[in-house]
Order: structure tokens, then sequence, then C-alpha cells
DNA sequence: CGGCTTTTTGAACCCCATCAATATCCGTGG
DNA sequence: CCACGGATATTGATGGGGTTCAAAAAGCCG
């Protein structure tokens, strides 16, 4: 704890490295852009210190500033109710942008919260705005990562509206399986940074019903699973129990 | 039917209305325009002919060429899984935006059904993307309209994750009666242009269910209702149920 | 009126929430 | 090194909210 201000201000110099060299430009807003473009948006973009495991990103009700781009670990982003009770709306990978929700009114209106210790990259929202207007590049990814996330959206909604316990689990490990394969990550051997509460919480399930699925989905013998390790063993019982095509939670082929 | 095609080329004519004219600019993407912006909005809105109830819009796999506001009338959007189970993601009223879905892969992921006779405006999305270049206030209405779409898919997240029956259906009560007050109309007093099992749907909850929810707060005084005629007997009783700040389920103070 | 869709109501069952208890992991300190 | 406490995870038992099956009632339109 004590140590930890010196690390910060290490990494703060450490983290000035550059959105061409990013190993996730290809899945971030980068996408498509070349070196020059890379350049222009290298200089609106923010490496932020490190979020601590459970730290706050932006809270709820903060005015939005800019959107932030992962760069390492991860987050939960939760809205919560006048009475108290929360709702996890995503989670997010490396690459992926997070504070699109705050666009509606300029203001943040979901809390984000690093499940580990994480970096990201910060754009401000006027810079974007305007380099989306010089670099139609640059305008089109952002609108892709816009529309994914509204995707995203639709899927849980089916999920939460549609499926049952086990087969809303089953979309979710996919999903997770096919967003860790983007990343370079073994798309069939995982680690949960996020504990079962949450998971149930984002599935709209209580705890217990989920730790059952997980032990039924092990029995039988879809997955292996010890705490928040995760093996998938059939793939294809695992999509039909998703309701999804092999291998894809959402990729149509046209 | 025969005499369906006369009528909307006539149509055609008489939809020729400017942005300027509308009596919805100050919800849709004219929002904050000056007469001189709205000129140049208009040129690069299409006015489409009527789409009859039960018609699509657009169909999920189609590619996204443009969005569309709508300017009378009612859709649904539904996406659907590989089982053949359908999810209704949205409702949408006369000025939002209907087709953002798409941004991720320039594909639309669903389907735009209309629920009564309704028109809308098309536009191109090259178009678009170009005019938010030249005109700031476009392209931050957009992003608002952007951010309410994420923002309403979230409130829907929540319903279906943490409420109960009859807390659904109060919030999608509250937040029908807000958005038709917001398009001018009765807040406490309207039509409903979906039918149950759409509801039902939407809320991720049989058909059957639903309808008791509707009898049981029929019973408990906080609203009457006649089939697809809803009056709000008990504004502040709703409110409690959808677990919502009163008169407004969405906006917070700040 | 007759056939259709839409909506409501009834009864039985089931999935899942809830309550309760145990087990496992992890960090801290003795 | 092990003991201890707290967080995390699993498992069991019970009950309730909601689904499902079944059927009647009410509107819509020919």
């Amino acid at each position: 704890m004590p140590t930890q201000t010196k690390i910060k201000a290490f990494d703060l110099r450490e983290l000035k490295v550059s959105c061409g060299s990013c190993s996730l430009s290809h899945l971030c807003l980068p996408h498509g852009l070349n070196s020059k473009e890379l350049e222009t948006l290298d200089e609106s973009i923010q490496h932020k210190p490190s979020v601590e495991k459970g730290q706050a990103l932006f809270h709820a009700g903060e005015s939005l500033k800019s959107v932030h781009a992962i760069r390492s670990g991860s987050f939960k982003t939760v809205v919560l109710t006048n009475s108290g009770s929360e709702q996890i709306t995503g989670f997010y990978l490396p690459g992926e942008l997070i504070g699109l929700d705050g666009l509606g009114e300029s203001k943040h209106r979901c809390t984000a919260v690093a499940l580990e210790s994480s970096t990201t990259c910060a754009l401000d929202l006027d810079d974007l705005e305007k380099l989306c207007c010089s670099l139609g590049g640059l305008r089109r990814q952002f609108l892709h990562l816009i529309g994914h996330e509204i995707n995203h959206d639709h899927e849980i909604l089916l999920a939460l509206g549609q499926m049952k316990g086990e087969e809303r689990l089953a979309a979710f490990l996919l999903s997770l399986s096919r967003r860790l394969e983007m990343r370079g990550f073994s798309p069939i051997d995982f680690h949960l940074s996020m504990p079962r509460h949450d998971i149930a919480n984002y599935l709209g399930l209580a705890v217990e019903t989920l730790s059952r699925m997980f032990s039924r989905m092990q029995e039988e013998q879809i997955i292996h699973t010890n705490r928040r390790h995760v093996r998938i063993l059939n793939m294809a019982a695992l999509c039909t129990l998703a309701q999804a095509e092999p291998r894809s939670l959402d990729t149509r082929q046209g």
C-alpha cells in the first residue's frame, strides 16, 4: 500500500506508449488508420494511471468529458435504481470503449468499476468529435464500436428475456470465449476476472442459482470449472445451449 | 388493399415537408439547428411512403444504408435467435431514431415492424456522417440520440434483471407516459399501439402473466385499463412500483 | 352472425429465489 | 508454519412468482 504511489508515478512514464505500438489497435479506435492518422489520434489520447481493483474509473452522475479505451485489465459497468438495487450492464475487456452510455445527457449514467488492476486511455470527447471529421476511418470505427455496444446490449436483452438460467450462462461463457480469442487468449481455457456475484447479477440470476448452473454444466461435461478458472470441454454443446451458431455468439454470415 | 398504391403515390407528394416545419424537430435530429442548417439537413432527408401495420421497415441482415426517424405511427424492433425465439428490443415513437444497432457491422441486426400505419424519414448514413462534420449541433444531437438508445437498453436490462413482473409493467407504462407527454399527448390517458403479446415479450413475461399484472394494477386502483386503452389513476403509486423518482423514469437531477 | 385474433381467467407445475449451512480460498498475524 | 477471520463459492431444503396448459370472454371484421 505505502509503496503504491511511487509505483504509479513510475508507471505514468512507462505508459507513454502510442496507439501504433498498442497490441489492441486492431480492436480499438485505431483500427483502419494509417500511421500518419495514428499520430494525430495519439495526440488526443491521455494514458491514465492504473485503476486498482474495486476502484471506480468514473461514477454515475459525473459529467462526461471523455470516453475510455481499456488497455489492460477489465471493468464492469453498473446502473442503480433509487431503491438501491443495482444491475451490471456490461463487462469490458482490453480494446473496448467504456462510457458511451453517457453520450445521451453528457453525463455518465453508470459507474465503471475495475475488476482487477487496470489501465485505460482517455479520449477527450471534443477532440474525438473533431478528429472524426478529419479522419473518416476513425469516424467509422467509432460508430462501429458504438454499434457493438448496442448489439451487445440487445444480446443480453435476448438472454434475460428468453433464456433459462443454464442457457444464459452458456451465452455468457461463449461471448467471453470469443472476445478473449480476439485478444489472443485461449478461447477454451481462461480466467474469470469477476466473482460469481457479478456474473449472477449480470445474468439476472441469484448467486446460488448461477453456482448450480456451473455445477450442472460440469456434470454434463460441457465445462470444467474451479472457482474463477474455466475450461470449455464441449464447445458444440455450449453453442447449442446458448442457441448460437457453432463457435460464435453474434457473428453472422452475410 | 388495391387502392393502396394510389394513396401512396399521393402521400409521397404530400409528405414533402421540411424538418423546420416538423412538429418533432425539438426531439429529433434537427434539435438545436438554425434555419440555415435545417435546410442543409433537409437536403439529405428522404421522406418515405407509409409503412403499413405489420410491415417491416427493414429486416435483420440487410445492409445499413440509412437510419430512420419516425414521423408518425410507431415501430417495434425484434432480434431473433437461431432457435427461432424472438425478443423485442424496443418500441419507437415519432421523433426517435431507429436502426442504430446496425452501426456495428453496417448491417441491420434487428427487424423493424410497424405497429400501425407509420411514416418515416430516411437519413443516408454517409450524408449524415458528412453533415455531422460541418454541423456541430447535428453531431451533438446525433450522439445524444445514440446515448439515449444505449440508456434505454440499460433501463430494460435493469427491469429484466432486477424487477418483478408488476414492477416491469409499471416501468414500461411510466416510460411510455413520459415519452408521450414529450410529444404533446396526455401522459395519463393513452392508447397502446402494441398488443399484449408484444409488451409481454418486451418485458420478458408470458402474455398470461402480463394480463394478470394489468388486472392486478387495476384492482389496486393504480391504472384503469380496457384492452389497449390506459388511464393512469395513481401516478405516485406507479412511480413507487417502478422504483423511479416521481413523474420520471430516467431523468436525474444534476 | 360466424370466424378470427386478442385478452382474460383458472389450475397445476416448475424454475428459480430465498433461507440456511458448509466448504474453500486468501490474506494477515500469531 | 499454522491459526484465524472474512470473502467467495458450493450445496441443500423450501416456497413463491411465473410459465404452461386449458378454456372462456370480448373485440374485430367479413
